[in-house]
DNA sequence: GGCCTAAATCTAGGCTCTGAATCAAATGGT
DNA sequence: ACCATTTGATTCAGAGCCTAGATTTAGGCC
């Protein structure tokens, strides 16, 4: 099947006519059905789709000789009643491309390939000194990385469709990043293909968290806060990822207004690095008795903090609460603003946040009229990002999947005609 | 024609095909065509649509049948070359339909009657006592105001399609508000149709004017505050109004957070009640000479304490600044949470607001980072809501018009089959 | 009236879908 | 082993819709 150039929403919207529309847009109904079911008898597309028997099996031979598509000989599966001429199934090919999320972190860099299920095959981890490593270095680690991955045993040599890039950084609809003094954004995220195959994607960190917070309740309008060092939200609003003009949706620059009285915090501060700094400026300024003054003040973090203030140090505690009422005032503006329901914090930090979540719980209950945000720790732990990467991937090729080639089975057109 | 019962857009999603599908989608390009350009020829319709003649003259010839078009017979219009057979023209019929905006506000009461290109053909208003108009006053209100509108002998008795109510309260995809304790959302939003014909709709006041202002830039991602007595926001972005979970997005709840500190204002507080709140409290706590001190306390309001700075008054111009100082902040939250480029201030108070932009701009780029937002009053005076009311009934027509009857021709569907 | 031009109309042909009729493959009972 | 039953696949006629090309038509111009 040589492909049709551009998408159905093009023709459709555009008004321009194919003579293949009508059979093309029920090849993605069909193909969409396998994409989220995986395997399939007629009769069962039949009903889902409202076609014919005689066309769902001609699609599905379309489907079949694209490559999408293989029909399992192993009919009758799964145990139903087993009366009458076994069905013909249809399954999804295991080797029609696999999809690759790519966390691409200041220091850490995070790889995973699954198949078009979603299902996890392989995953890669690297660690690089952020000093260290130039743009290019940056390009080349994720490429390797990516290699690496796709040459695991498990991946079995199938092609990648679509991989997805996760930089800390805010990414328009073309996939650049905004100019910044310190050129730290245009140093995250290189804005050129770094060289692998198939469809190269690059999205926020924080708006591929929210992708998969929102995955997990679809129904939801949700903001993920991405924190740790920094801090960057990403927000799911009537069922749509945010983006604004230059990607920035999510920006905390409006913390200055919280903030500009204290000394110790800057707007895009994390909640991990505010922990630190707020210790170490409170342990400088008074001479307060503390546990923390035992700990090397180098390695002073977040969780030291959070086990301190759990062991009942007051000096602990009280940045717990700070913490807690930051994160409350967070909350308010983005409930507010957009009227998110859930509030999810995801990041390294997320899983010793439990105890300043529920004092922002109470700060919101105490200072905010209701109805207040539901407030949550993110379960995903530092695999969020790549699990939205993923997410992000599966959703474009749920879109469009027939603008894609499976893989090998792509046909080169003939430049004639 | 008997109407196809669901759209096109349901169709094609829950894949359920009907023979006529490819004929629906055609009508459909085609339409939206005629609603843009209001009249057109055969071969215009062929370029834009890419469909053979012979389809574009059948679909046409449908959509005469079905009352949305009429054939011109003075065709050849408009000084085009002359030669050859005249071509067959198609224009929208006038009576096809009108669409209906309502600005259901506390107090004031406005409607506007407009054709399916969006000139208004009709407006009627009516002040009421908001404290003597119950929800069922207000639903009468607003019927007899559209019934009159649409009486109108420039309305020709076309009936309506589509009508867009106002309301000052938060409104959900159903169209219904939340609860609120003082039942003020409800009051403003009875939720059920005041039987006026064809298809209702709500939507919020603040909203409504965004979509008035995006429609002026429709590339542009805003934020429209529409201010004066109340504090709302309608944010598009990335195209888009957005909602939120119960049509709360745009509350402005967040202002408790700058305004904790300040005895005369609540989060609420549009920049018409703080302009008259401040100036009372100041003259009431201190002895400072001002002009306002001339004026009635009881009719004080935001156009008086301009005029006063204008004029130099000291105490005048201190609130103007604060009003300024309010508004940056408030424009800095929505851009940094939405990256939304232009914040439009409208509203009543817009013709007047001038001077405090100026104020906010000053503020913006002292104490803040850029990118900063471009801060402009509205033009569209207190026909906001109504414009972008009517905005909305467009839209919604263009969306999918085949799933409304056109004016009088609808067909009673026989019950058998 | 005859010519010119551009559009409408007519005609043939090809896709694609549907639905009915027919065929095929499995099971279970005898 | 054989056959009835059940269920799905296959085939085929028919209809809808689109395109492309040939032909006709409408109006202006000479």
């Amino acid at each position: 099947m040589r492909p049709v150039s551009g998408t159905v929403k093009d023709m459709t919207e555009s008004g321009a006519r194919s003579p293949r529309l009508l059979r093309r847009l029920n090849a993605q109904t069909l193909l969409r059905h396998a994409l989220t079911t995986g395997d399939f008898a007629a009769a069962e597309a039949m009903r889902a789709s409202g076609l014919s028997r005689a066309t769902v099996l001609g699609v599905c031979d379309e489907l079949v000789a694209a490559g999408w598509l293989e029909e399992i000989a192993d009919s009758r599966l799964g145990g139903q009643y087993q009366r009458g001429r076994p069905a013909r199934r249809y399954r999804l090919r295991e080797d029609a491309g696999v999809l690759v999320g790519v966390d691409a972190g200041e220091s850490r860099f995070d790889v995973a390939v699954a198949d078009l299920r979603g299902t996890v095959l392989a995953q890669r981890h690297r660690e690089a000194d952020p000093g260290e490593v130039d743009l290019d270095g940056r390009r080349d680690l994720v490429r390797s990385l990516v290699e690496e991955a796709l040459a695991d045993p498990a991946v079995q040599g199938v092609p990648p469709l679509v991989t997805v890039i996760g930089v800390p950084a805010p990414v328009d609809a073309d996939g650049a990043s905004p100019e910044d003094n310190s050129a730290f954004w245009s140093l995250m995220n290189p804005g050129v293909d770094p060289g692998i195959p198939g469809l190269v994607l690059r999205e926020n960190d924080a708006n591929l968290a929210a992708l998969a917070e929102h995955a997990r309740r679809p129904e939801q309008h949700v903001a993920t806060l991405l924190t740790g060092e920094r801090f960057g939200a990403g927000l799911v609003v009537d069922g749509r990822l945010l983006h604004g003009r230059r990607g920035g949706a999510g920006e905390m620059r409006f913390l200055d207004l919280l903030a500009a009285d204290d000394p110790d915090a800057g707007p895009s501060d994390g909640l991990g690095a505010l922990a630190r700094r707020w210790a170490r400026g409170e342990l400088e300024r008074s001479a307060e008795p503390s546990v923390l003054r035992d700990l090397d003040p180098g390695r002073l973090d977040a969780p030291e903090v959070f086990a301190a203030a759990a062991a009942g140090d007051a000096l602990a505690e009280r940045i717990q609460r700070r913490l807690g009422e930051r994160l409350a005032h967070v909350a308010v503006v983005l409930a507010s603003v957009l009227d998110v329901e859930r509030i999810v914090v995801a990041g390294g930090i997320a899983e010793a946040i439990g105890p300043v979540l529920a004092h922002a719980r109470t700060v919101l209950e105490a200072d905010f009229y209701p109805p207040h945000p539901e407030l949550v720790a993110s379960t995903l732990g530092r695999d969020v990002i790549v699990q939205g990467a993923l997410e992000m991937g599966l959703r474009r090729i749920r879109e469009d999947p027939l603008a894609l080639d499976p893989g090998g089975q792509s046909v080169e057109v003939t430049p004639s005609e």
